[in-house]
DNA sequence: ACCTGAACACCGTTCAAGT
DNA sequence: ACCTGAACACCGTTCAAGT
């Protein structure tokens, strides 16, 4: 009972001082003994772990507060008690995610470590789709997953950059890497949708003979975009965007 | 075309719907000259013109099925006698889309064609945040919008990038235009539903005083953050990835 | 304080008829 | 062929009570 309780204000204490204070006055007692209303069935805690279960196990779209209230076998009203609507749940669930990937080791220079931090974002996140697609609806960063943002900072700022074109350099990359995870997660969305025959249709499926004129690259390249385009190009793409954003520093300075 | 048109124009006189003869059109006659039943009310192009009215807007969360039949004066039901389901309904709403702005005038260098030909693609699309919003469900580009790729392609191959390198290049410039624009539609999509205090919290808003020694960087950013985050950087970051793309290809070759 | 059942105002889609 | 009204199986959220 006390541990729950204390997993579930850290759990509240992430984003705010609210919710773990409303936790720890649950079940408790008034200076009198006597209990103060009826004790709770339902913790936050329980909420959010089978919030983050669905999520897992069938993406965001699975998740909705009436299937929610009838797996942690109560009703939808009695969860706006816990949370105040679905956008804080969310952020709960977000919460401490960072910390379920283990911190890789990191080289010394300072390039390669812009790199490899950039590269354990996105590895992480592509093993988590639901992540990406609740961060597509707006939400902030895990605070879990700051020492990424300071790592690429400092090592930028070390290779040389203002530390305003390192923020831009950051930003640089997480829209890269955002932008694959996204574009990824929106395909096989799709296909994992797709009823009938009408699959995906990838840019060069749209064209017809009489496009060869006037798209003759598209046209001669065939097969080999859904070849390039399935396999991961990410730590290529991520090598080609560091090395221009620092150079583009080095120029200045 | 004759006898039907007076049919239709006959019917929905009788129901007092104004522009009768700009609807009677399609379904009319076999050449028999007999009427093939009912002659339609409703218009393929009229739902879809409708629809792009509404996203245009309002944005996606807007346009619904039941929203759409009211404001072309019908019914639910009705809609799917036209389009075969919400998907189909965003797609054709897609279609020519990338027509409506003008192609631009491009440099001679190729390096530079790429350059613009991308920041084009940025540049329109941030003016149709809801065409990014269909886009990140997943469906296909306009086929209107190719020659974009096809310069892209065609302008990194004359660089001295292999074809599949191209197609890598190409890939990696639409990632990060579209993390650019996907984010910047999720701030201000919830910035707009923003009921309460609880305003956006960008990444260095959730720092607290003991962050200072893990996170030094960000802690002392700042403001800084707010105020080149709000700012564009796509015209820079553009110009750092297409130097490292390039270059990489170039240093192979 | 916490919970329940019912309701409000919506969704996308389909059934069974009408013309 | 095209349309209508009603229905099915859902949403997020809230009201009015019960314990």
């Amino acid at each position: 009972m006390s541990t729950e309780e204390t997993a579930a204000a850290r759990e509240a204490g992430a984003r705010g001082e609210a919710g773990a204070a409303r936790e720890a006055r649950a079940g408790g007692a008034r200076a009198t003994g006597r209990p103060v209303g009826r004790p709770p069935r339902l913790e936050r805690a329980a909420i959010v772990t089978t919030a983050r279960r669905i999520l897992e196990e069938e993406g965001v779209h699975a998740l909705s507060m009436r299937r929610l209230a009838k797996e942690v076998g109560s009703t939808p009203r009695a969860l706006y008690h816990h949370v105040r609507d679905k956008d804080e749940l969310l952020l709960l669930v977000l919460a401490g995610m960072a910390a379920s990937a283990p911190r890789p080791d990191l080289p010394s220079a300072p390039r390669e470590r812009v790199y490899v931090t950039a590269l354990h974002i996105h590895d992480v996140l592509q093993r988590l789709p639901w992540v990406v697609e609740v961060l597509g609806l707006g939400h902030v960063t895990d605070k879990g997953a700051m020492w990424m943002v300071e790592e690429i900072l400092d090592s930028a700022i070390r290779c040389g950059l203002e530390p305003r074109e390192a923020i831009r350099a950051y930003r640089a990359i997480w829209f890269y890497i955002y932008g694959d995870l996204a574009y990824h997660a929106a395909t096989s969305r799709r296909a994992s949708e797709a009823t009938d025959g009408a699959t995906h249709r990838p840019i060069p499926d749209m064209l017809t003979p009489e496009d060869a004129a006037t798209l003759p690259r598209l046209t001669s390249l065939g097969d080999q975009w859904h070849e390039v385009a399935s396999a991961c190009d990410v730590p290529n793409g991520l090598h080609a965007l560091i090395d221009g954003l620092l150079a583009r520093g080095a120029a200045k300075g």
